[in-house]
DNA sequence: ACCAATCACGCATAT
DNA sequence: GCGCCTCCTG
DNA sequence: ATATGCGTGATTCAGGAGGCG
């Protein structure tokens, strides 16, 4: 596929687009040094600038002028000086080497020592491996500067480009690539009314905790890693950054959740079961459960599951507590109700193996007598996304703050659908008239080709697809599934099944191909106990290789 | 959709 | 040389 | 034998340059 071409100078349109909106929308949550650094900076010239945007797309703080060579910055040295003369960046800053280290290959430090050491130990140097030579250059430098052969240019506190990110995109994963990634054409995004009277992060404290706890982040892979000691310790500078935004308890509580589960492994029981108490969100109850009974603590493992039955706080909880409470209980001879197990109904196929994998070999087989599909969650999710369309990106408050969205901020939340109650749109009645409604969608499917929809899988779904789905399956079964998703949208957009058949004398069936050694998971059963509660054709297909 | 959820695969346990 | 990796690019 | 739990791997723009072993 061919992309468009870009302006030289892409980037710094980019970056000014971004700085500057946050400068006009966000510049009383700013601190002194960050509002003093973008101004100095917004007033250079434009090479200036964009050679030190250059550095800021790259990774790090130190780099090679000789490195730094690009088409659309002329004045290589010009405007490396008038960066240091407005305190951005620092040119040959005093260094010990292993700050430089990276920045030279392994041939090229060889070069520079070839006259500080005996030819020996130039031999020596060039057996080691990398990161041993890195640690040797400490040794054979011990405190003293090295002699470069390049200029070097590091860049002055560049973080307040950080706290500009967070304030225009509202998280820290995404950078000024968005932009390119738009304007190639590969990433699309809806065109939706942007809310700029309300912000997503409304204060300086809500914004300093978040660009704490991102700071606090980047140790994390590396806290997990290591002992529970460490983990206990990473907790609660967690548990320290503020007790502000939403936005910061939910990423707190999902790491608290991940580090809880790293001291199970680590066999640290009863430290987990410190951290899961500090969790609301599932299935920090379920681990708790399971961790008292495998301690013995059969009573309170039992009357946790009752709560949890109780009150349930996810669907995928409740099954866990009627499940695991009936089976704890019977094996300590206490009673439980037997919760009803639903099996599904199943068939058996032997198959050749082929190289496609198993769900579409089923898929080829089951062609012979209609028309299959191999959709998982992409057909109900795609229709899902198509007719919902209009409620999804409807402008509501605070839902849309910045143009690189590819949902509503506020899609999880429980009054989502009570804040749009103007889009909304009865399935029972629209899928009465399929015709109709096969016209709107593929229209729509058409016109919103490849636009970001978190239900919406572009390359899976096809308007011969669209057109079959809604002639078999009547409104009253797309109602019982969309008011499932809406329940759950983010935890009942997965676990559909494999396949959808058409078969040549009508109808429609859902089939869920398992492999040899392959089950259903939680999500897929529970999937098709709804189907069964709605007369939803279903079955599993089980598979044999012959 | 925050190097994560999501599915299949494969092993280790408990009954 | 090779294959794998990380980084950078538009 | 059947269940269950847990950990694993691939996948996420696409293509090029350069470093490393
Ligand atoms: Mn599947
Ligand atoms: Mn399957």
């Amino acid at each position: 596929m061919s992309t468009p071409d870009l302006p030289p100078d892409y980037y710094f349109r980019n970056f000014c687009g971004l700085v500057d909106h946050v400068r006009a929308h966000h510049d009383d949550l700013l601190n002194d040094t960050e509002r003093h650094q973008v101004s100095t900076l917004r007033a250079l010239p434009a090479q200036a600038q964009m050679r030190y945007v250059r550095m800021l797309m790259r990774r790090g703080n130190l780099f090679r002028l000789d490195r730094l060579q690009y088409a659309e910055i002329a004045d290589t040295a010009q405007s490396a000086q008038t960066l240091e003369a407005a305190g951005l960046v620092r040119l040959d800053p005093d260094l010990p080497v292993e700050a430089v280290a990276g920045l030279y290959s392994k041939p090229e430090w060889l070069h520079t020592l070839a006259d500080k050491v005996s030819t020996e130990q130039l031999r020596a140097l060039r057996a080691l491996k990398r990161a041993e030579l890195d640690a040797e250059l400490r040794n054979i430098y011990s405190g003293d500067r090295p002699c470069l052969p390049s200029t070097i240019i590091e860049l002055r506190q560049p973080a307040w480009f950080d706290t500009f990110k967070l304030l225009y995109f509202g998280n820290l994963h995404q950078d000024l690539t968005e932009f390119v990634l738009r304007d190639l054409g590969l990433y699309r995004f809806e065109n939706y009314r942007i809310d700029r009277d309300t912000r997503l992060i409304e204060n300086r404290e809500q914004l300093q905790e978040l660009l704490d706890y991102y700071r606090l982040r980047d140790l994390r892979e590396e806290v997990l890693a290591g002992q529970p000691e460490g983990i206990l310790e990473y907790e609660n500078s967690l548990q320290q950054l503020g007790n502000g935004s939403r936005l910061l308890c939910k990423k707190v509580e999902r790491d608290r959740l991940a580090l809880a589960r790293q001291l199970e492994r680590l066999d640290a029981p009863a430290e987990a079961v410190t951290l899961y108490e500090r969790c609301m969100a599932p299935p920090a109850r379920e681990r708790r459960a399971r961790l008292m009974s495998k301690a013995g603590e059969i009573g309170a493992s039992l009357k946790l599951c009752g709560d949890m039955l109780a009150s349930p706080r996810s669907e995928e909880e409740q099954f866990f507590a009627a499940d695991f409470g009936y089976r704890t209980a019977r094996k300590n001879k206490l009673p439980w109700p037997q919760p009803q197990k639903y099996i599904p109904p199943d068939a058996l196929i032997r198959l050749d193996q082929d190289e496609y994998g198993v769900e579409a070999g089923v898929a080829a087989h089951l062609d012979a007598n209609g028309e299959c599909h191999y959709v998982e969650n992409t057909l109900f999710g795609g229709i899902f996304g198509l007719y919902y369309w209009d409620l999804i990106f409807a402008p509501a408050a605070g839902a849309f703050t910045n143009p690189f969205q590819y949902r509503p901020h506020d899609l999880y939340e429980t009054d989502f659908l009570s804040l749009r109650g103007a889009q909304w749109r009865d399935p029972e009645v629209d899928f009465t008239r399929p015709k109709q409604l096969a016209d709107e969608l593929i229209q729509r499917w058409q016109e919103k080709q490849g636009i970001a929809n978190p239900f919406v899988a572009w390359e899976m779904l096809s308007p011969e697809l669209i057109q079959s789905a809604l002639e078999r399956i009547p409104a009253a079964h797309w109602a019982a599934v969309f008011s499932r998703i809406w329940r759950a949208p983010r935890e009942n957009r997965s676990g559909l099944p494999d396949l959808i058949f058409f078969p040549a004398d009508g109808g429609y069936e859902l089939l869920e191909v398992k492999g040899p050694g392959d089950r259903l998971q939680k999500n897929q059963l529970r999937w098709m106990q709804h189907f069964e509660a709605h007369q939803i054709p279903h079955k599993v297909i089980n598979v044999e290789w012959r």
